[in-house]
This record gives structure tokens, C-alpha cells and sequence, in this order.
DNA sequence: CTCACGCATCGACAGATGTCAATGAGTGAG
DNA sequence: CTCACTCATTGACATCTGTCGATGCGTGAG
């Protein structure tokens, strides 16, 4: 991306939401990294695959079949859906489980259009 | 894009939302085509600009200087906002006017997580 | 301890993306 | 008609992105 390590999201996608006032270059930078984790079709099944599961989490070994990719790019995918904050991962045991992070979509478009 | 002309969304991006299914392939491809839209900084800031304007519209002329990109440029990221059914345009005179469509984006986020 | 399992990282590669200068295409003023 | 103005399109280029096979790393079973 840029200089920045880029590890994950800096500021809290809405900090605050001053109506009326548009997004500064920091921020836009935030956003674009949340919508760019879902501005490919892979990663938009894989984001639906978790949210509508019945447990509401799952494993990579369980996402490789439906998206039909081999296991080291699901997890590639599912990095960069981390890095946006849009999942969360947490391991139990050998198994690596993601689960969707509330809120996040949510207030990213609602610092664009609120 | 793919075999397909790729000039906007086809599917209506939530054709009805059967709660608790997963998104199927043409779906996925409609839903990353607005997120990846917004997938680029200049194009939320772009976004961001219109959607917060005094009028609610603005013209390529007003958006070349605040995100600092020639005009080419910037007519390409409106093409592309454009294609993604988030902006819609209405040429008047000599100057296209863009205006955010509402609900597009919110239509989106919903069928990911609803 | 040793080994199989689940996942992440690395290196490589084709294809997509963002940017610009140059040019083309409509539009309205004079 | 002619010309200046506004915007879109084209062609070119460097960079980023998605994908894979190979490999490394941590975990639990035996």
C-alpha cells in the first residue's frame, strides 16, 4: 500500500461522523481498506460463507470446498479480511476460526453517506 | 472484467434476500463490483465530496481540485462510481452533474449481512 | 519424542488497476 | 460558422492483486 506497516485499521473507521463534513485523507484511506476487502467476489462469498453458517464461525478447511481455491489463498483472503476488521480469528487447538466483526460495514458506510 | 460487457451491475445488487443463504456467485460478483468502487481512496473521497456537497450534485470541474488528480483521471473513478450504480449522472450544458444514488450501498451491506 | 494435521508465509507469475498526456466529442457563446 | 470550454476516451506505463505450489510453524494424538 503506502509507507505505513498497514497491518490492520488505525482509526475506528467513524470516529465521530461530523455531519456535513466530508471524509479527510486519513480516513478515506480506512474506508477504501474496509471496501477493498470486499471489492472481490471470493472474499464477499467467503464474508457471506461465515455470516450465514449456523455456528456463526468456521474454519479455512471448511471454506476452501465452497469457494472452490486452494487453502493457501483462502488464507489470504481471510488476512486481508482481518486487516479491514471485518472477521476476527481466533484459534482453538489446530483449527483457526473466523467470525464476522459487527458494526464494521455498517459504520464504514455510514461515514460515507450519513 | 469477465465474458460479460461489465457496464453496470446487472442484478439489483438485493433482488429479494433469502435471510440465512449464502450469496451465490452472480450475486457476490454484483456486490464486489460497489465495494470495490469504493475500494480506492480517491473514490471515497469522490464519493464523500458529492454525498456531503451543498447541492447534493457536483460537476467534474469541482472534483479535479480537492482530491489533487487530473481530469482524466477523475472522470475514469466517476465511470467506475458509475458503473457501481453509487453516483448517477445528468448532463446539463456543457457540465455532467453527478449525484450519489441512495440505498446502493446500503442494499449491498445488507445482503452481506442481513 | 515423533508424526500427521491445520494453517500461514514465501516466491513467482499473469492479469487487473491507477495514473497521466494526448486526443476526440459535444455544447454554448459570439 | 468558429472557437473556447467541459468532459470522455485512448494508449502507455508502473504498480498492485489474485492465484498457485512449496515450505515453514504450531498443535495435539500416539
Amino acid at each position: 500500500m503506502n509507507a505505513a506497516p498497514a497491518t490492520e485499521a488505525t482509526t475506528d473507521v467513524a470516529p465521530c461522523c461530523v455531519l456535513g463534513e466530508a471524509v479527510d485523507d486519513a480516513l478515506a484511506q480506512d474506508l477504501a481498506r474496509v471496501f477493498k476487502a470486499l471489492g472481490d467476489p471470493t472474499r464477499v462469498k467467503l464474508m457471506s460463507l461465515i455470516a450465514h453458517s449456523s455456528e456463526g464461525e468456521m474454519c479455512v478447511c471448511d471454506l476452501t470446498a465452497p469457494v472452490g481455491l486452494s487453502q493457501p489463498t483462502v488464507s489470504h483472503h481471510m488476512k486481508l479480511l482481518v486487516e479491514a476488521r471485518l472477521v476476527e480469528r481466533e484459534q482453538r487447538g489446530r483449527w483457526a476460526y473466523y467470525r464476522p466483526t459487527v458494526g464494521t460495514l455498517a459504520s464504514a458506510a455510514k461515514a460515507l453517506i450519513a
